[in-house]
DNA sequence: ATAAATTCTTAACAAATATCAATCACTTTT
DNA sequence: AAAAGTGATTGATATTTGTTAAGAATTTAT
């Protein structure tokens, strides 16, 4: 249950003592969620950060009546609205499971209470938002300056994983195209 | 010189002491820059975050022969391209000063030593990183979500000051348009 | 295995945005 | 004051992307 999440802070907090560790441990609980279960709805404030175990999950917006994908998470992968977390606001997103997925739930209440109770938690909540900056600033990056064609061409070279567990229309609205328009994406690149 | 960033500091973390106060405040060095001088240039490492005293500065990005603006940051704000710093590795982007510009930099090595003899400085770093990753991810909603009128209404409506101080054809590419492009959406919204 | 539902592709057309070129307005330099 | 430079606007045209609708392909349920 716990080896993934344990090798993930092994990793990221070299230094973090079995006291530490034990410490984070007993503050998660399990949660499951079946494949178009929602982990988080629009207009709640997000209570937790999830690591996925097992299984994805896809963030979502309503406009205009068309879902527009704005991010994907898989296992061994931490997941929140973390901006509504930290704020304590409401957020403006759907967490949709598209597969069945396993979760490790952390409350906000108790990260509160391990930064103080333990302050190396204040190193892992800046690496983890330093991490999230670097993440979503790349993806900035890419949304201003290159084609949705070059987009795609970026994603198939980082993240060949997505390609294979999520339709291509949820793809598209990603990158920022129609479904239409990513179908004909692929057709120039494939005939190139 | 240093009470703007000192009524910047006593905001965000309550807490701290005179004695961490004067630690941070004793590793911090000024700078001047002349309108048209560069904070960082493209393939150089980031080394300092800076806080802007006065001044005005830009982001941008050379894209066939273009300028890509990415962003601005004025007077009261950090500034740094803040993923060179974290990674230790060359920035992508030009930081170029639009007005004379008063920097206060701190820079990796001493921020570094700052962490650990003053833990109260890992809060600074995560809430740093924590707001920028907020900013950043409303940034890119924007870009997925909002035409470019709603964006450049956005902007009117969050950023004014930017408005008054940054010629519109800089606007135009942070807003993911040309220059000719944001005129006539200038020129509709005003007939409207 | 068949039917139903979902996803993907294609085509014709429409809308949004970019490109190119010219002019205008404003500032700065001479 | 004239000239030069910079930034903003406008119009004509080209390119990109979206919309709508239909059918093909694939997956899921019965």
């Amino acid at each position: 249950m716990y080896t993934q999440i344990n090798n993930y802070f092994k990793n990221l907090l070299p230094e973090i003592t079995d006291n530490e560790w034990q410490a984070y441990q007993d503050c998660l609980t399990v949660r499951y969620l079946k494949k178009g279960d929602f982990l988080l709805k629009e207009d709640a404030v997000c209570n937790y950060v999830s690591f996925i175990n097992k299984g994805m999950v896809r963030f979502y917006m309503l406009v205009e009546d068309k879902e527009i994908c704005t991010g994907f998470f898989i296992e061994n992968q931490y997941v929140a609205s973390y901006e509504s977390f930290l704020t304590r606001k409401p957020t403006t997103f759907n967490i949709e499971a598209i597969e069945d997925t396993e979760l490790l739930d952390l409350s906000y209440d108790q990260l509160q209470k391990l930064y103080k109770t333990h302050p190396i938690f204040q190193i892992f909540g800046r690496l983890i938002a330093e991490y999230l900056f670097i993440f979503i600033s790349q993806r900035t990056t890419s949304l201003l300056l290159l084609t949705p064609e070059q987009r795609y061409q970026k994603l198939i070279y980082n993240n060949s994983a997505l390609l294979q567990r999520v339709p291509q229309y949820m793809l598209a609205s990603y990158i920022g195209v129609t479904p239409e328009h990513l179908s004909r994406i692929r057709r120039k690149i494939s005939s190139s």
